[in-house]
DNA sequence: CAGTATAACTTGTATATACATGTCAGTAAA
DNA sequence: TTTACTGACATGTATATACAAGTTATACTG
């Protein structure tokens, strides 16, 4: 048992996920919750502001905590989530196929990307997602071997953050994100199934550990009519 | 002088977009920073804990924070900004155009986005916004009259957001929102300058206020060769 | 000299206390 | 009846203390 703050964030997620906190009524208050968790009013403060910064709940000085509807959860593309993790909430109808896993030295355009040392080298793997029959998303991954000895195909078809995380035991930590809409490429018609579409939704990624150390860089280029993206916003009175 | 540990965490932003606090670079310690400041060690947490959940720095334990390459701020579609904030860090070469104001009954798809009760009316805002001299951006925004009595042309054109929060003194909050990618509508192209384009980014905004209660629904239509999204994600460890 | 242990310094977590501020219902006064 | 006040309760801010845990440089030991 530790990080009791986190422990009670979750639990109380969980229940409004589950329904137990239903959308529009009130948390108990944070004395309430400080007996039912045996914690003191500081920790239970911690785990109610994680939920505010995420969207679960919305404090009002003097009245209390109300849950919000956590709709948020379709598509969690806003957080930093794999597509192995994404995709266990959108059904089983899906395959990632692995194009390409090369151990390269970068050009100049990655090397700057990732800020690479020159002479370092630098995983490239081309990933193409199947939903339903159709190739919608091509991800296109460059990571620091520096970071990352070895990488199999095996890994990749499954989950490089899993890997990342569970084997190697390091922490990812948070990204940078980048939406913006372009005119397909050569690449872009040959991996996915893009018939008649004019655009390709790409979403750039830096993604960085827990040490602010930058180790991969991500293009994961959506077709446009599958495409959504989640976002929840707090705005920041200046 | 209010909100000791907010007057703290922009004093050390500001620092860090001046450079001063120059990237890669560590802050001082928390003690020492207790000591610049004269606050308890708890104050200066809770403003290095905003600091980075808005991607100023990364805290390392046993190390220090470290700070990061604030680029974020280019485009700050990410948070929770008007358009009229936005674009005083675009330059000036931009017209926002009232091309409808109008109080209604919304039809059934509005009533359902605003959970606005039947009979209750709202105003309907089709707003253009030109940048050097292409019309880019159409809003249309539907807010609750419930909420906004009288509302104009010269405050639509300036920006509505001003308008509630320093006259009517209600403060906005939290937004939900969703970004997809359309073909463009009959009136996409009446209002924009469309040429031969295919497709138009529609970012969808659900607006809060402080007290939880949703008073505005917007659509935020984009050309595509204009749109950029930019984002900062950290990894929720479940 | 290499390796290890330690001390000093860093951030992380948990607690307690005090007071400020906002909300709301019930009571007393006009 | 209406208004104003007051007290109970909610969350917000600021402080102090204690200990846990990760990092780093130094000094000690073999």
């Amino acid at each position: 048992m530790q990080n009791k703050y986190l422990v009670i964030y979750r639990q109380i997620a969980e229940k409004i996920q589950d329904g137990e906190f239903p959308p529009g009524e009130k948390l108990p208050s944070e004395h309430e919750l400080m007996e039912a968790f045996h914690a003191s009013r500081e920790t239970i403060r911690k785990a109610l502001n994680q939920l505010a910064q995420n969207g679960f709940i919305q404090k009002v000085q003097g009245k209390g905590s109300i849950v919000l509807d956590a709709a948020k959860f379709d598509f969690p593309v806003s957080g930093l989530v794999s597509f192995k993790e994404l995709a266990s909430s959108l059904g089983n109808r899906h395959v990632t196929y692995v194009e390409k896993l090369e151990l390269i030295e970068p050009d100049k355009n990655v090397q700057k990307q990732l800020q690479a040392l020159p002479g370092s080298k630098v995983w490239k793997v081309y990933r193409v997602r199947e939903i339903d029959g159709e190739k919608i998303i091509f991800d296109k991954d460059y990571l620091k071997q520096m970071y990352i000895d070895n990488l199999t195909e095996k890994i990749c078809a499954s989950s490089i953050y899993e890997y990342i995380e569970n084997e190697l035991q390091m922490k990812i930590s948070f990204a940078k994100k980048e939406i913006i809409v372009e005119e397909p490429t050569e690449e872009d018609r040959e991996y996915m199934d893009l018939d008649g579409y004019s655009n390709v939704v790409v979403v750039k990624n830096y993604v960085y550990f827990d040490d602010a150390s930058l180790f991969q860089y991500t293009e994961s280029r959506h077709r446009p009519d599958k495409f959504k993206f989640v976002d929840f916003a707090r705005r920041t009175h200046t």
